[in-house]
DNA sequence: CCAGTATTCGATAGATTTCTTGAATGATAC
DNA sequence: GTATCATTCAAGAAATCTATCGAATACTGG
């Protein structure tokens, strides 16, 4: 029967990319990655893993087939094999929250909460920025926002943000985003603007769901 | 920082699902739920494993929120959880396929050698069946074929399907499927079909892959 | 060539999975 | 009530995975 035995081994190689997924700090790295190539020191910096393990879990996510690296200097940058890996990404995240109870609570609890606002799409986005309606307000750190980020976006991380209310316009509405559908920050950054009193909502995704969607990103500069 | 813990605990659950799928017999569990809900012996059977491992992993799975189950007698039936999780299991498929050197191979050996034919895609399919121009055999076991099918399809398992030939209409154009895009079944009724002169081809895909296109399946009979 | 830095390798201990076996539970049929 | 069948539970051995450490490798700049 090479027919069962076919089946077993195709099979064998899936698992082997779900294996490759079913770690947290692996799905983390991979989330950052999704946002640009990285080296493996930023990577270990930004998760909080020793450099050594971060290196590991990447080689397993390499040996999945789920990111790729090159080697520039003496760094090694990793970044998202291809766009079925965001779509991957994105596919167990909705089925983690559709059947998984605790996770419903987990984002009840910690996000729709602060999120009385419901979030924009990505469409309704584009058009209000066409308007020049909105301002947009990239909330990830300085380093996020120079290797991409969405056009006509201004970088102010979380952090400076209540330094720099003032370079908003208090008449215009302001969308923030920051790393994905699950990312704190974009929520933190509209709930205090909210109660400063500007006009604020949240994109609801970050890069990696703009860029599946087929629109423009822009890079470089700190504007 | 809440933030921190919340993102580890959110990931923490994403990975659960990934793990649940991390394991080839489960994905082979899946994939036969995928088809329509089964009893755990039934399952047991299919996928040759013993009774009481079978019912660990269908644990395993329902645990990661990608199957259900319902007690109905004596029996307990699982069935999978949501089309997200179809959609899941397509998106690791893809993801598997185009960046693992050992699955292109695989793919490449079984079933792409045996296939010079292109495969249909679900529109083609639907246009030509409502012309009444094509012949479409279902060539899985009976149970399969009586849970669920193709509207208009008629049953022949592919170990018939030798002494049932007189049954097709040679001068119709055949169109075989199975269980889902990799199923080996329907590519071997093809190449007998094709040897014997008639004229056939592959539906690129099975029962799970039509239901998420959105089209209708017809239950019972063995036609 | 050498010092310094970034990354990977190898080995280890401890935790988790997988599979098997045998017994326990729950529902049906007589 | 008892026998029977389907499923689940429990416990143990073997295999695999995770995190960590120190050492080895590869590259840059001087």
């Amino acid at each position: 029967m090479p027919e069962e035995n076919f089946k077993k081994a195709l099979f064998a190689q899936f698992a082997r990319v779900a294996r490759a997924m079913s770690n947290g700090h692996r799905l983390e790295l991979l989330e950052f990655l999704a946002q640009s190539e990285r080296s493996v020191d930023e990577l270990a910096r930004l998760s909080g893993l020793t450099v050594a393990n971060t290196s590991q879990h990447l080689q397993q996510l390499r040996q999945a087939g789920l990111v790729s690296s090159r080697k520039a200097g003496k760094r090694v940058f990793y970044r998202i094999s291809g766009d079925d890996v965001s779509l991957l990404f994105n596919s167990l995240r909705e089925v983690a929250e559709r059947h998984i109870a605790d996770v419903s609570q987990l984002i009840q609890t910690y996000l729709e909460v602060k999120d009385k606002l419901e979030p924009l799409p990505a469409k309704e986005l584009l058009s209000r920025v066409r308007d020049g309606l909105v301002t947009v307000v990239d909330v990830r750190p300085h380093e996020e926002y120079a290797t991409a980020h969405i056009p006509g976006a201004i970088s102010i991380p979380l952090a400076e943000l209540e330094q720099r209310l003032n370079e908003l316009d208090p008449d215009k509405e302001i969308v923030a985003y920051c790393r994905g559908p699950h990312c704190v920050l974009a929520f933190d950054a509209v709930a205090m603007l909210r109660e400063r009193g500007h006009t604020a909502s949240r994109f609801d995704g970050g890069l990696p769901e703009w860029r599946l969607q087929g629109h423009q990103v822009e890079t470089g500069g700190v504007g």
